[in-house]
RNA sequence: GGCGCGGUAGCCAAGUGGCAAGGCAGAGGUCUGCAAAACCUUUAACACCGGUUCGAAUCCGGUCCGCGCCUCCA
C-alpha cells in the first residue's frame, strides 16, 4: 500500500507523492513565543511528530522547517508588560518550548528559523507583491494584500463573504484598508509598539503575522514543496492567506498536501484559562505523569480527530505502556536466558512478526492510522504473551519480537520508561533485602521491608521473574 | 445564516457494502507465604426514521443531538 494522507486543499484522501522522488519537505506551523505552550499547541507537535516518524519510516528523507513567531502583538504586547526587550522575552519561551519537546521527545526538525531574523526576506516578498500589483500601501503607510486583485482567494476555506457572519473578531481600527478582507502584510510602526521596528521601503513597521511561513518556509523548501501542515483553526485566515501572498509572488503552487489536526479538549470543554482546565505540559509533570504517559494520550487519537484529554485518558494510557513494559521485560527475560535454540514455537515467529509489521505499516500509511497500527501492536503483545505462557518461544524468537517493537518505537516513540521512571538504588538495595527475607522464609522481616517501601514511596510486586518496584500513589 | 466535522459496549476508539479491531475498566481462571501485579479467557456497542441492495455501522434522503471555523487561537 502506498503512503496516502487527507489533503485540506482537495477534502480528500490521496495518494503521497513527493516533488523529489525519495525527500519530503515538510513545513509545521510552531508556536507564538509570548508564553509556556499548552498541552492542546502540544497535540499538534505530536501529530507533526507523528507525520515525521512516519515518513522516515516509510523511507523518506524529511526536511522539515518549523517557525517560532516571536514578533506580533502578543509578543510585543507581552514584552512590554513584562519590562523585558522582546528579545529577552521570547527566549525564555523558545528555551522552554525546546525543554517541552523534549519531555514529549519530538524529534528535532531540521531549521526552526525565527520570524525576527528572516525580515529581509520578508521584506522581499513584500516588495515582490507591491510589483506584482497584488499589495498597496494605505494611508496608515502600512501595507496589505487586496483580496479583490487576486481572484483565487478562498480556495482553501471555500467563504463566501456574502453568507458570513462577524464572529466578533474583527478589529474596528483598521480603516485604512481597501476591503475589510485584506490582510496587513507589512505594519507601520505605532506607539504601542515601542522599540520593536525594522526599516523597510515603506517606513518603520514590522511584518504581518502571516508573512512569516510564506517567506521562511520558501526560504528553506522552494517556492513548492510537499506538505504543510497546522491546526484546523489556522486554515483560516493564516493558511488561506499564506497561500495567497505565496502563489501570488511566484506563480506558482505553494503547498501540495496540507495536512490539519482538529482541537483538544479538557473533559469535554474547550481548554480555556476561565473555564479552569488549561494545563500546560509542566502542569501535567507536576501532577505525576510522565512525558511518555502525554505523549501517548496526545499520539493515540487520530490527528482529525477532536481529542477528548481528561485525566482518565492519561491514567489509561499508564495502564496501555504498562502492559508493553511489562512484555518487553518478559521478552528480555527470554531473549536472555539460555533457551536460545530451544523449545522453537510450533509455527515460525516469522509469521507473528511479519503480519504485525504489515499491519503496522499499512495502519500509518492509511492517513496516519493510528488506532490500527497500536491495534498491531497490542495484537503482537497478546500472541506473545500467549506463546510464553505456553513456553512456546525460545531466545531467538524474542530476540526477533524486540528488535520489531524497537523499528515500532522509531515512530511511537513511547516505548522506553522515562529517566524519571527509574528505580533509585537504595529503593533497589531493600528490596533485594526483602527478597533475601522471603527466600529464607522470614516473612515477618519481609513484610516489614515492604512496609518501610511503602513509606518511601514504592510498592514491591512478587513476580515469577523477581520483584518489581512502581512508585505508589 | 454560511462552510465543515462527528454520534460504534461503562469510558476511549478502529472499521465505510459481506461473521463489528484495539486500549482502559468489569467478570472468570492461572500463578502466588500474604498482598499486589502480571498473563490467559471473557461479558458488552453501530443516535433515530425511511430508502437502495441478496446483504447497510458503512451508500442515499430526512430527523435529533454534539462540536469547530466564519479575519492574526495548534
Amino acid at each position: 500500500m502506498a503512503l496516502q494522507f487527507h489533503n485540506s486543499l482537495s477534502r480528500q484522501t490521496e495518494e503521497f507523492t513527493p516533488l523529489r522522488p525519495g525527500q519530503a519537505g515538510l513545513y509545521t506551523c510552531g508556536p507564538t513565543v509570548y508564553n509556556v505552550a499548552h498541552i492542546g499547541n502540544f497535540r499538534a507537535y505530536v501529530f507533526e511528530d507523528l507525520l515525521r516518524r512516519t515518513l522516515k519510516y516509510c523511507g523518506y528523507q524529511v526536511t522539515q522547517v518549523m517557525n517560532l513567531t516571536d514578533v506580533d502583538d502578543k509578543t510585543i504586547r507581552a514584552s512590554r508588560h513584562a519590562g523585558k526587550s522582546l528579545a529577552e522575552f521570547t527566549q525564555q519561551f523558545k528555551d522552554a518550548f525546546f525543554a517541552d519537546l523534549q519531555s514529549l521527545r519530538i524529534e528535532p526538525a531540521e531549521h526552526y528559523p525565527a520570524a525576527t531574523e528572516h525580515i529581509a526576506e520578508m521584506i522581499e516578498l513584500v516588495g515582490r507583491l507591491l510589483a506584482r500589483g497584488v499589495a498597496y500601501q494605505a494611508e496608515d503607510d502600512s501595507v496589505y494584500f487586496s483580496i479583490e486583485r487576486y481572484p483565487k482567494y478562498g480556495c482553501l476555506v471555500n467563504l463566501d463573504p456574502a453568507q458570513s457572519r462577524s464572529s466578533g473578531r474583527v478589529r474596528h481600527d483598521e480603516y485604512a484598508k481597501e476591503s475589510v478582507a485584506d490582510f496587513a502584510l507589512w505594519k507601520a510602526h505605532t506607539a504601542e509598539d515601542g522599540e520593536v521596528w525594522w526599516d523597510s521601503p515603506w517606513g518603520r513597521g514590522r511584518p504581518g503575522w502571516h508573512l512569516e511561513c510564506s517567506a521562511m518556509s520558501m526560504k528553506y523548501l522552494g517556492p513548492t514543496f510537499d506538505i504543510h501542515t497546522g491546526g484546523v483553526d489556522n486554515m483560516f485566515p493564516h493558511h488561506e492567506d499564506e497561500i495567497a501572498q505565496s502563489e501570488a509572488a511566484t506563480g506558482q503552487q505553494f503547498v501540495r498536501y496540507w495536512l490539519h489536526c482538529a482541537h483538544l479538549i479538557v473533559e469535554g470543554r474547550k481548554m480555556s484559562k476561565s473555564e479552569g482546565n488549561f494545563f500546560t505540559l509542566r502542569d501535567l509533570l507536576g501532577q505525576g505523569f510522565s512525558g511518555r504517559e502525554i505523549r501517548y494520550v496526545l499520539l493515540a487519537c487520530h490527528y482529525r480527530q477532536a481529542l477528548n484529554f481528561t485525566r482518565q485518558s492519561c491514567l489509561d494510557a499508564r495502564s496501555a505502556l504498562q502492559r508493553i513494559d511489562d512484555f518487553i521485560a518478559r521478552l528480555r527475560q527470554t531473549d536472555s536466558a539460555e533457551n536460545r535454540d530451544g523449545n522453537p514455537s510450533v509455527e515460525p515467529e516469522e509469521t507473528l512478526c511479519q503480519r504485525a509489521k504489515k499491519d503496522f505499516k499499512e495502519a500509518l500509511e492509511d492517513d496516519l492510522n493510528i488506532a490500527e497500527a497500536l491495534a498491531a501492536l497490542f495484537n503482537l503483545v497478546r500472541d506473545g504473551n500467549r506463546r510464553l505462557d505456553q513456553r512456546r518461544m525460545n531466545g531467538r524468537e524474542a530476540s526477533d519480537i524486540l528488535s520489531l517493537l524497537h523499528d515500532f518505537d522509531s515512530v511511537l516513540a513511547v516505548l522506553e520508561a522515562d529517566k524519571g521512571e527509574e528505580v533509585p538504588a537504595a529503593i533497589e538495595q531493600l528490596a533485594q533485602q526483602r527478597q533475601q527475607a522471603r527466600r529464607d522464609k522470614d516473612f515477618a522481616r519481609a513484610d516489614a521491608l515492604r512496609a518501610e517501601l511503602a513509606e518511601q514511596g514504592w510498592s514491591v510486586e512478587d513476580t515469577p521473574d523477581g520483584p518489581r518496584l512502581k512508585p505508589s500513589g
